[in-house]
DNA sequence: GTATGCATGTAATACGTTACATGATTGT
DNA sequence: ACAATCATGTAACGTATTACATGCATAC
């Protein structure tokens, strides 16, 4: 069923439509030059997955009182949605998350960020950081023995998460400032 | 066709029977754990991409002098799946791919550690690293005027992509030394 | 009125995911 | 003999991908 699993390019979309009405069209537009589209910026996903939430009651179709502006179908995101999309954002930081997608935690970094401000967003980051510290304390010996090279690159690419949170902590403290 | 193009899970596979010969079992208990897994571990997706490999040319069985070493399947990469899988790594580092999969040249890197050694892999970051700086000094104004703080989270994503060659370059030399 | 870009959509395909199924091996 | 784990495999499903198609603007 996709009533109540909808999949990651889906939760950005309704982060996006969070944000304002906004149109299939837009969602390339805002992030295909940006570091967080690992979905294809192509129609071919979009507008299914636009459906898809419209199925699921979680975004409606807005008419624009504007003089027929195209074609351009708005869409808002529904309370329901609203809740959903905040569901997801709220959920704790887990190990698995930590290690299979960093990329996804940070694309709830953003959208914390801008449903519910720079405290919410520095609070999301901390929890972050203790989730990625609690990782990398982990022993995972068997790996050490059987590749040391790997472990290497491993460990270095989950160093980079904890990293970038603290930098995004303070570029968030600079900016409240 | 599968003929040309494997998928990046396929060249996942081939960079850790490049390290020598494993069976299907192996992958997970080698990746899961590990932060460059953003392939499931289950037998549904390694199986079958172990048979397209096979059926491309690009690995083959082979069988363990081991008296019967259980059911174990042991794959090597063919040569034309080693000149394949060099192709893929020298690959110069495009824009496309720091935008949208710096993961993937994270597993580039790894891979060019195991395949070529310290001196090959810090070259790749070197290049890795030029690429980003090429891509942070892009303008991107409509990003910043669109959404601020979007671009505040874009930039601080790919931000710690640099961060990271940089911390990876200095670990290999020390290793080195 | 022809071309170019805007905006949405569809069809074929292949892949990953989830869940289930199977046989061999080891231990007790 | 029985249970648990090892190791491989299959089937159903949904979704991303790629490429193509459509209609409406606006400009020249």
């Amino acid at each position: 069923m996709a009533q109540d699993s909808p999949t990651r390019l889906g939760f950005v979309l309704l982060g996006i439509l969070g944000g304002g009405p906004r149109s299939g069209y837009d969602v390339p537009t805002l992030f295909s030059s940006t570091p967080m589209a690992h979905f294809s910026d192509s129609p071919g996903s979009i507008y299914p997955a636009l459906r898809r939430l419209e199925r699921c009651g979680w975004i409606r179709p807005v008419q624009s009182r504007q003089p027929q502006p195209s074609k351009r179908r708005l869409f808002t995101v529904t309370p329901q949605g609203l809740s959903k999309l905040k569901l997801w954002l709220r959920q704790p930081v887990r190990r698995a998350e930590v290690i299979h997608s960093l990329e996804e935690l940070q694309l709830r970094y953003v959208f914390t960020y801008e449903l519910s401000g720079a405290v919410a967003a520095v609070r999301f980051l901390a929890e972050m950081e203790r989730a990625i510290q609690a990782y990398l304390q982990e022993p995972r010996s068997f790996l050490a023995s059987v590749r040391p090279q790997m472990h290497l690159g491993g460990r270095l690419a989950i160093e980079q998460g904890i990293r970038w949170t603290r930098r995004a902590r303070n570029e968030l403290r600079k900016e409240e400032a």
